[in-house]
RNA sequence: GGCCAGAUAGCUCAGUUGGUAGAGCAGAGGACUGAAAAUCCUCGUGUCGGCGGUUCGAUUCCGUCUCUGGCCA
């Protein structure tokens, strides 16, 4: 096993922060290969409300893990970190320096921490547990849960339906609890037992009202390109529904909502404005306690911090490389 | 101009048989091991439109004024 810890880089911060813009600035004259870390920027035809970058840009940027699997799909952590991980080790192979961009905290930190070895999520038994869900409410699970691993169900709390959700189906498929899995995750940053030397960049708004008007700004434009077309499109698609995790995403929830006829065209946009809102500040949240020690803090207000981006990204290829 | 209905938290509204009030949404903080743009937890003092009156006490009853809807002219 190679000794020597291998560079990784990470761009993160909330959404809309210029991240993507941000990396492809940075990326067009570097050794740099990026990979997506994005929850929805995954998904084929989620294209204007995912604010992914345009075809053009992957043209001259290319972004791994965009565009991947089809809406119908339901991707998720442990799918990340297998394709990650294969991106990443085939950059160093290349003597590229790989840098995941994105917002979805939860990935990456699933990546770099480690996620314990359990079984992956299994369609046919969260059917089943979703469909008990649905007629006896979620503390009728949690109490069954509470009944076959007590450890766990008082930990989570009766109203929280994916964590029930997990811990139930870890402990239906291997008569453990979700509990005697946990190792408590890696000390040290490692992907597939290669060391990593990490670095990481997260932007954050110097002001939440500004990055609120950016945002609101952000969904009008949105609208403007042609993003209620664009969930037109995705409701033909013979088996996608509103329960499909990709259409349970910010904007396009509102959307097909909207388009159902459920909300008036204000609702849709106050609401679909809110949850972004919302979205952001959850992933505030994540920063604030994510590897508070190791990153490096850019300050964003009005303009992109490409100067402040160009001084990081310099100071960790000459250390890295 | 007349009649009626409203005016209570940033918004939509509930309520107090008279003892100064509470939901949803928004907002803030937090959690998070294969749904994570998901899911969940915690946090509610506001001249109860203004001014008078009755009352030990009025946001609540009465009068009056202002404003907003609706109907009639």
């Amino acid at each position: 096993m190679p000794v020597n810890p291998r560079p990784l880089l990470v761009i993160t911060g909330p959404t809309g922060i210029g991240k993507t813009k941000l990396a492809m600035a940075l990326g067009s004259e570097s050794p740099l290969r990026l990979i997506s870390a994005d929850s929805v920027m995954v998904y084929q035809h989620l294209d204007i409300g995912s604010a992914k970058p345009t075809v053009e840009e992957l043209a001259k940027c290319p972004h791994d893990l965009i565009d991947l699997v089809p809406p119908e799909h339901a991707f998720d952590a442990g799918q990340f970190v297998t394709h990650a991980a294969m991106m990443i080790q085939s950059t160093w192979d290349h003597g590229q320096v790989p840098c995941l961009v994105g917002g979805t905290i939860m990935y990456i930190k699933s990546l770099i921490d480690g996620l314990d070895t359990m079984p992956a999520a299994d369609p046919v038994i969260r059917e089943k547990i979703r469909s008990k869900a649905e007629s006896e409410g979620w503390p009728a699970i949690h109490a069954w849960l509470k009944e076959l691993d007590p450890e766990s169900a008082d930990l989570i709390h009766p109203n929280h339906s994916s964590r029930i959700e997990r811990a139930l189906e870890v402990r239906l498929l291997t008569g453990e609890s979700i509990c005697s899995f946990w190792s408590g995750g890696q000390a040290d940053p490692s992907i597939g037992g290669q060391a990593v030397d990490l670095s990481v960049l997260a932007l954050v708004p110097s002001d939440r009202e500004q990055l609120k008007d950016r945002l609101n700004r952000r969904f009008d434009s949105m609208l403007g390109r042609g993003f209620e077309a664009e969930v037109e499109m995705l409701r033909q698609r013979p088996t996608l529904t509103q329960d499909c995790l990709s259409m349970r995403s910010v904007g396009y929830r509102q959307m097909w909502q909207y388009l159902d006829g459920d909300l008036s065209e204000n609702e849709m946009k106050d609401q679909a404005k809110a949850a972004t809102r919302q979205l952001a500040k959850r992933q505030l949240t994540w920063l604030r306690s994510w590897r508070t020690d190791t990153n490096t803090l850019i300050e964003v207000s009005n303009s992109l911090p490409v100067e402040k981006g160009k001084v990081w990204l310099s100071g960790v290829l000459d250390r890295v490389l």
